[in-house]
DNA sequence: ACAGGTTTCGGACGCCGTTCGAATTCGCAC
DNA sequence: GTGCGAATTCGAACGGCGTCCGAAACCTGT
């Protein structure tokens, strides 16, 4: 890995964090930022598009290894008996909502990158990470022993809607906070996570 | 209401639909499709991205109605008893669930939309839409009706939840099809709609 | 018929992402 | 140490973008 690449990875992290917009993050600023010139951003990563999927890319290598240690931990607590359903929840979806209101972590990266992979002109470009669910895997082995009774198609519609409930927390706070009257703090990561858990746990329950 | 202003809301509704990422839809294209010049555009609505919002606007509003109507009729079937849970959760996801998935429909203008809002320089433009959950009050009062055991802040959280499993279903469809290893047919309206109901009608139960 | 406001037009501006040939730097065999 | 081919960096240029603005055209009421 080039000198100038890791200059121009840094620099987009770093811009992506300050900038409101994505638009804001034009390749001549972010080339005087990393102190190179704008076309070294495609002589290294092909285009502008590409340079930011790779700084995403590392970002969510550090969450996804965050919700696994969580995972990890939830399980090692229990050993031999399963994990509690709640703490493979709060692990799955924690690390988001926790990074999301951090104002230090490195979110707005991965809120921007969802928002640029959802309009652009080479889907192609994001569908590795998009489609890339195996840190999922890890969470179904558990969840599959504490719910016997669902089949495997349950489980992962069942993470699916975990991880929109959790999406919908990280995307549009504003928007809950007026649906719920401001009655929630959504600012209070622990108290969002548990608010989480408190309905998706339930989707686990077997059926009375 | 100007007749240059309605062909440009026609046109750009027009080419929402068919054009694969809000980038493509450009003010010269829009007005050559339009007939018009490009300056109409900010003549008119100030600004592209205006133009944009006030046509999500017009099909927000026939989403809405959409939503409502399915309300007043789930709520006339059992007159004077509440509605069914089942129904009321139908109402508010259905539209949009179904929508997503009829080629014909105008639900990419949406989708842009939402995807626009989410990386503009100023979202003060998208705050009324974005914020707006009066269409929601309507369900909230039957859902008070159906789980008095719940506050306000209960209710709306739930109601929240309802849309980020909605959302997650018509953003990333191909990403819910692995996660599920394609044993759910997320082509399916009637199926997605059943399998959300599933999931969301028991968080509105009384817990045992 | 004409005056005043509204609408339309076309050209210009500054910025964008990308391309490309020339210049520079680097790595290594001799 | 020198020379040379490959890798990297640079800067100018290109076409396209959204927007602005002054002039022209078009209405409308008197």
């Amino acid at each position: 890995m080039n000198h100038t690449s890791v200059r121009l990875l840094d620099a987009c992290e770093r811009m992506l964090c300050e900038v409101e917009c994505v638009d804001d993050l034009t390749v001549r600023r972010l080339a005087r930022e990393a102190g190179v010139t704008p076309s070294s951003v495609n002589y290294h990563f092909g285009s502008q598009e590409r340079l930011i999927v790779a700084t995403a890319e590392r970002v969510y290598r550090r969450l996804n290894q965050e919700r696994m240690n969580l995972l990890n931990r939830a399980v090692q607590r229990r050993h031999p008996e399963p994990p509690l359903i709640e703490e493979v929840i709060a692990a799955l979806v924690g690390p988001s909502v926790r990074w999301s209101l951090e104002p230090t972590s490195k979110y707005r990266v991965l809120a921007h990158f969802n928002s640029m992979s959802q309009r652009s002109r080479d889907p192609e470009i994001y569908r590795a990470i998009i489609e890339g669910v195996e840190h999922h895997r890890a969470f179904m082995v558990y969840l599959r022993q504490l719910a016997p009774w669902l089949d495997d198609a349950g489980i992962g519609w069942r993470m699916s809607c975990a991880l929109g409930i959790r999406s919908q927390v990280t995307r549009s706070r504003v928007r809950n906070e007026v649906l719920t009257d401001h009655a929630i703090d959504f600012s209070d990561p622990d108290a969002v996570i548990a608010r989480i858990v408190e309905v998706v746990a339930p989707m686990f329950r077997r059926l009375s």
